[in-house]
DNA sequence: GATGAATGAGGCTTCATTCAT
DNA sequence: GATGAATGAAGCCTCATTCAT
């Protein structure tokens, strides 16, 4: 199963996938809020109202995107880390997801910045995806902790949020960083706008931060 | 100068501080798009006019409330730090950092959520405070790989992204768990409504994972 | 000739048929401008594009519908009389008129309320059906007064009309009340929902009424 | 009280006022649901959105119009029978809900046709005023029963319904038939379109109907 | 400066109608 | 003839912003 074949291609089959295809390339461009349904149905091909027979509005539609990309990610973190080795499988994992945001930039910058929309989608969405997604990383840190690999210190779930705050935020950054070409590659901390940086090499700095820490001296034999 | 300074109170002076710390609570409550710039007159107890005497628009609001609260969150992290041995900068910096989150969550909020929202703001807002702050906790990181004590292998400025990521998943999950408080106290990695947890102490969390990652067998002399 | 084979039963054999008998039911339920085609053609178990192959568009139902029905009334109506002294001609009808109206209580709420309608079709439309049924209401009355048996200060169409007001008036409150199943039966002259009452005794007292007025000492000369 | 201040006029002095007159004219001339609200506000010379400061929607709109115009006609029936000996209030009563008919025919066609659709207004609305009409019709039938000059055989409520009808359809028959200039004057009991009449001599026309009726000879006791 | 009634542009959505199959 | 997915015009309503008082 490809990426495009979940939410859709411009010249793909069945319309519901190209609305939501559509429906991603507008919101990553406008914004949830900015984008217009007119928009997306004219980057979709079809009539405003061809729309509302497949999502009941315009709400439904981020849900809806929000799902089967969510879905997708998961099944794909799922497969990578099936055969890894326990102790390698964070790892496996790390890559993974930030392989996805690398080639889906799309799809990364709707799961990153629209979804944290508060009200509508935080709040009163129960978001059953985003969870098993917590689910899947804190159970890889979990299964670490009780083999005796991974410190007990931190409990799994917690350090599942904050690896994927690190996930996140280098996703963002990413993201952002690649939407403004003419971006000037000001040396230091940089301004907001983010410097291009290589997103999949990141993720071995994600993971050695997680394993090992910043401390220069550390792992004994 | 106290938070509730920068930002204004119900019973404060001046209008203009009335004005952004009733956008605040309405931000937090309803989010920028779904926030009516009457209900916040309403909530600072003037005319909707008055909010453009002082305001060029609503966006404006978002944008000075956030430059007012971020001012205010770099200038009381530079205190927290002053005086502070480099060496323990790091974990001084995270816990006034959490701190802050845990003595205003209206503000953490808007911070947390509203900001990332749509173009308007990530993309074409510079924010110049976002990248002080950056810039600041990135400046710790290079110190101390500069002394030797840090690893180099990460790059400060990427390190200060992966920190700011922790911590900005930990506030927007404690603030989310904070508005439901209904939550059940379901065990396992939870639900997408994270459990409530001690934001205060989570900063030893976040220090002891950057310091010496999740590893068991680590640090020795 | 029944009154279903006019405007059709769901069991019908013809399409045209089982859509005006679907219409009818629609109309009735929801009133024509809230119903839509598409329940219509869902009722009468076709496709939504059948509808458009016997009928031009969603006014054309209405007005056939009418036509329809009211031809049907006028005929029953004329078989009423048929054959009945010319002196009991009135009651004959006026029975007969209310009789329908228990009997296609559907009907009667189409014919009642729906036609009062907007400009399409009170004013736009010409309705010949309406006026027949006038002539054959007033002619009763015009022949009466040419007998010598009543009298001739009311024009004989105006007299007609206030007895179909009459007619129509209590088929409204008899539908309306028949509606609400848990209607109080509070006393007095009632709230806007009429009590329900026996719509066929009804005949009675409209033909006391047009007869000899509600005074009780008659005049004698 | 005169009749427009209670509606309001073009060159009035309250919005709400003129908005109320200028939706009267556009259901008259429209119909309810033909009816645009721009139309209604251009008409009144307000911006669209001024429309929703006075009132909810657009069904709020109508049902205002309803309640303003019904009390005031209820006003208006109470003045004219005050102080009319008990046996002429009948009469009294309907030569001043014709003459009301006559002064304010768009006021009439509302009430007359656009309250007859039946979904909003008639079904699920309450509609006091009109209970009160009946009522205040109902009581002077119910009255003159009790003093034993009016007959009992019909009850007061049934026989108030009875009369309403037959004022309702010969405003409703003016109404129509003033609409059209172009009218053609043919005989005999006329077309759908009916021509026009007196509506305010009408009103001997239906106290002598309801008085002694239609019969010539009228019986002895 | 302060007010808040008024503005009016523009979006989401509905639904009668069409037409390729 | 029958279908029903697709169309797209058009309306109600919202709400940021203005400006006369």
């Amino acid at each position: 199963m490809t990426v495009h074949s979940v939410v859709g291609e411009r010249g793909g089959g069945d319309k519901r996938a190209r609305i939501l295809a559509a429906a991603e390339r507008v919101f990553a461009r406008r914004g949830f809020f900015a984008a217009r349904v007119s928009e997306i149905a004219k980057d979709a091909g079809v009539a405003d109202g061809t729309i509302y027979l497949y999502f009941k509005n315009k709400d439904d539609l981020l849900i809806s995107l929000f799902e089967a990309r969510m879905t997708q990610v998961n099944e794909a973190l799922r497969v990578a880390i099936e055969g890894v080795p326990p102790g390698a499988q964070l790892h496996a994992f790390v890559r993974a997801y930030l392989q996805l945001v690398h080639d889906e930039p799309a799809a990364a910058e709707v799961l990153t910045i629209e979804l944290r929309q508060s009200s509508k989608f935080m709040k009163e969405y129960e978001n059953p995806q985003f969870a098993d997604f917590l689910r899947l990383l804190g159970g890889i840190i979990a299964a670490g902790q009780e083999r005796g690999e991974l410190a007990e210190d931190i409990p799994s779930h917690i350090a599942a949020r904050m690896i994927f705050g690190m996930l996140d935020e280098l996703a963002l950054a990413w993201v952002l960083a690649k939407k403004d070409a003419t971006q000037r590659i000001s040396g230091g901390a940089g301004g907001s706008k983010p410097r291009k940086f290589d997103i999949v090499r990141a993720a071995d700095w994600v993971v050695a931060l997680v394993a090992t820490g910043l401390k220069k001296e550390r792992t004994t034999p």
